[in-house]
DNA sequence: ACTGAAAGTTAGGTATAGCTAACATTCCCA
DNA sequence: TGGGAATGTTAGCTATACCTAACTTTCAGT
């Protein structure tokens, strides 16, 4: 379901900008999206025209920019799996913010559904099972980042586990 | 390190054909990196001009192609970024291996170095850390495709945990 | 109601990256 | 050793996606 294809990176950009203005300002206009997108205002109008032809957008010249119901699915997919990327990047691996919202830009447009799904399920996994949770994420960053193998005594990290299971602090 | 920017998409696809090609015929021809990449025989000339002039590749018309220093050197990173996510949608998320593949061609060209190196760390601490490893990942199957949580008994999973620690099968 | 600034469009240009078809080169082997 | 098949290159075309500069439309404030 969803990623109707016949969409390049670029217009998905579009479609994405679009859903957020409209989000936030009720309709889209061209210069935002130019703004958004960081492109300039006479650039916008041609990958306006596409969406409007392939059914994505309404579009009348001069005036404002909603999407349709099938644009409006679609980008709703986009920005789910920018979220889901990002979540992950932040949340899971522990990448800096600046690094995890780029590479989640550029990323959104590579993935696919299955895998999205998939690591939709594998975040909640890690934050529902209680050998993976919020510690077992420092432990790894100490992982990384030593090199060395910190938390190297597992029984007792095992021992804390299971009494902490029993009684929660 | 590595990355050094000013290659497209397209022209990183080439620089991995021709290393996988000099790994398993010495030398990369025109003709076999156009049966890789999928594309026809003349498109490829305008490529390997690019390589050439931004020098990461030897190149003499009609003969064969090497890679420079630094073409091997940034051939081996995105091949090592393929391998990583690769990896990681194999035997992290448990993706099928044509989505896997399909989904690590495009995604080497969005993720960044941090990002990889991070993921490279992850799944070593998943297979290294006693609270990860190969049953749990089972269960993460288990509690995807259920959208149950199966194996919700956590202290039993625990307890098995402890026992096996101190005296592994 | 007019007007000027902001917003939008158009036209013409660039670069990338592919295509096909015609032409050139290489090289194998008869 | 000469000719043809395979390989490689060129030229000209398409499409995307951006740019700038000139032009048009809209609209808010006087």
């Amino acid at each position: 379901m969803s990623t109707s294809d016949d969409l390049s990176d670029s217009l998905e950009n579009y479609l994405e900008a679009i859903l957020e203005l409209e989000e936030t300002q009720k309709v889209a206009r061209a210069k935002e999206i130019a703004d958004r997108l960081q492109i300039q205002r006479g650039s916008v109008t041609g990958g306006l025209k596409a969406l409007s032809e392939k059914g994505y957008i309404n579009y009348q010249p001069y005036s404002y920019i909603t999407l349709t119901a099938k644009g409006k699915r679609i980008a709703r997919d986009i920005a789910h799996r920018h979220a889901v990327i990002k979540e992950f990047l932040l949340k899971v691996l522990q990448i800096d913010p600046l690094t995890a919202e780029t590479s989640a830009c550029k990323m959104e447009h590579a993935i696919d559904p299955k895998t999205i799904e998939r690591l939709v399920c594998f975040i909640e996994y890690i934050f529902t099972c209680p050998r993976a949770g919020q510690d077992w994420i420092q432990s790894f960053l100490n992982y990384c980042a030593g090199g060395n193998r910190r938390q190297a005594n597992c029984d007792q990290c095992i021992e804390a586990l299971r009494k902490n299971l029993a009684s929660p602090e």
